[in-house]
DNA sequence: CATGAATGAGTGTTCATTCAT
DNA sequence: TATGAATGAACACTCATTCAT
């Protein structure tokens, strides 16, 4: 019922049916308007135009012009997250780890203003995202930091005093709100910089070797 | 609650021109509206019905939503923040202020979702957002804190390191992070418990006294 | 909220406040257009050009096709019950009475032959008719026949054996078979001749003065 | 209830060309839609995908929704008649048979609400349905009672002014009404007590005995 | 016999905006 | 200052239908 798009990467390796190439044009087509104007500017026949294809295919691929941005959304970020817990094998310590997760995160945020503005302003006041496989992604990247806080309480680098919850939260929270001053007003973000005023603020302080 | 509107008419030196009663009804009626529904959803004819009046004269006053909302939005941040100030006074101690400063923010944040709503999700992605008079407050929230902070560096209260500007960033960052999701998700906020994670995580770590 | 259409007729003397003569036009214009084809057939765009307003200016006054139907039907149905109950008057007996609603009601059903199509077709499927103020109208015809019967009971003219209730039902539903197959098969109906073949099946057997 | 479907396969003589498989699939679709929602509001895509065929097949076989229809209410009339053939031999007397054919037609159309409803109220209003074969099915039905009339007066149980046509019509045109509101309304029917009504109402009276 | 992919044309509906009074 | 009436242009969405494979 709901729509394929595509486990291929999932997928075991027998036969998982390329989605339709017309499938895949859409979504391009959803991510290059996006470089030109606000999602909710945009519409179905744009789209499709830009597509190439009929509009009443894209209803019959996403139902909805919001079920569209989350699937486009969702590759963003399952890409990203992905690579992300590639890049963080072969780390050592937990800090150097955290440190990585927040450059990246920045990084992320940084270099692709359109899913920055995506993120950070179009999909959070509607609510169906938060039940979006898109979501999901972002609950896996807090997840991921999260135990990583976890780990580090364990091992003796990070104080024991701190909740795993609320320090994601505001370090999320700071680099969010860095972010999306820069976003709006067009400004540049150092990711190397920014990084480390975050973890100054909220990781040095709470490193155990500090004391 | 049902605070502010207009002090227009309470105003002191007189003769501020009082503005039309109607123009007071239609700032009524989207206030009430917000209660019910997202503003992308009201409707000029909603707004109408609700303040009593006609359709064409709110497009008279406020020649688009957005305007009118931010209309609304201004009075309801220009209260708080110089509610604020007010409270601020003869608090000793620039900790103490700014303690004081954040458990405003989460307070006022928690106690008005309607508003929480606006101000987080919905004003953002309008680049006119930022240039009217209701943004100019949230400007002034900002400058307060950062003022203080640097208050504290001089009057020694604050390790001299730390960055007013992004300290305050990390801060407004934190909480606004916190709440968002509360708003989202529907769930309680206790601003004391909150003021003292925030505190906790970013302001007790840079006291100079903590050395 | 809901829209006025017009109180005229029942309304007092004063200032009943004319409906706007576009309400009148798109009225008048779903009126002609069922002559022509079915209601699901009829689009807003044609009923918009036959009334020769905006498409937009229907849909304001009439939420929706469905509503626009039932006020047309509404209308059609209190001249009939209205004027039937200024034809009962001076009508001698209850007998005659029912004689005469029952000709009354095959004969508009065998004039107007759109309006029969939709009562006895159109609206039955659509629950909100139900619920509608033209259905008040049926509604209204039926209790005039039902307390006609009571009536007969309590002087004597009918059987005490039956039940208003289930006499009047077999009468609208001989009347509407009847009716619809004539309707269907484009056949004439004769108001005279039916009304006999329902009095003798169904009135005459229950006459007192008949044991 | 889940009855009929096709007696091709289980047919007596063979060789009736069984249908493909997906032909029945497709019909029991629309037959197990028919109980969800109404008619008009049912898509080929979602008939297809009940069936779990493609749908372009359903437009191969019933070159329009309507056909489809009128084929599901064939087989089920054909059965129901069929039946009530069967049923009625062996008892005794014009007036109690006539009185078994009341009673089945209640009986049916208050135990199966979905084709009481597409009986009583989807297909009446699409000329296409009066040529159909089943609405032959119902001519049958009214052939077997007027029959039936007939030959009770000729052999002097029923009195000899009656009209077997306009008889046959009333007792339908009641049944159907009597149901009709019920099938609306969503209330129970009890065909005995119906049928017993419709007896006292329409068939006492006309009993040569009752003189 | 059956399917997946694609299409074209239309539908009801929505709403900001205008203007004569 | 305020209103009632009217408009135009768009928009998301729907679905029967076709066709190459």
């Amino acid at each position: 019922m709901k729509n394929i798009i595509n486990k291929a990467q999932t997928g075991s390796d027998l036969q998982t049916k390329t989605p339709p190439i017309s499938q895949v044009k859409i979504m391009e087509a959803l991510r290059s308007l996006l470089g030109e104007k606000e999602f909710s500017a945009i519409t179905w026949s744009e789209i499709a135009q830009t597509a190439g294809v009929n509009e009443g295919l894209i209803y019959r691929y996403f139902h909805n012009s919001r079920n569209l941005l989350h699937q486009v959304l969702k590759e963003y970020l399952e890409t990203n997250v992905s690579r992300l817990k590639l890049d963080l094998r072969g780390i050592k310590g937990t800090m150097a780890q955290l440190s990585k997760m927040i450059w990246a995160h920045i990084y992320n945020l940084s270099s692709d203003r359109v899913f920055a503005k995506i993120l950070l302003l179009e999909v959070r006041n509607y609510p169906g995202y938060f039940k979006s496989e898109a979501y999901e992604w972002v609950r896996e990247y807090n997840r991921m930091m999260e135990d990583l806080i976890r780990e580090g309480i364990e091992n003796g680098e990070i104080s024991k005093d701190v909740s795993p919850l609320y320090l994601r939260r505001a370090i999320v929270g700071a680099i969010e709100h860095f972010c999306l001053s820069a976003v709006i007003f067009e400004k540049e973000i150092d990711p190397d910089t920014l990084t480390e005023i975050v973890y100054n603020l909220l990781l040095k302080p709470i490193q155990k070797t500090s004391y």
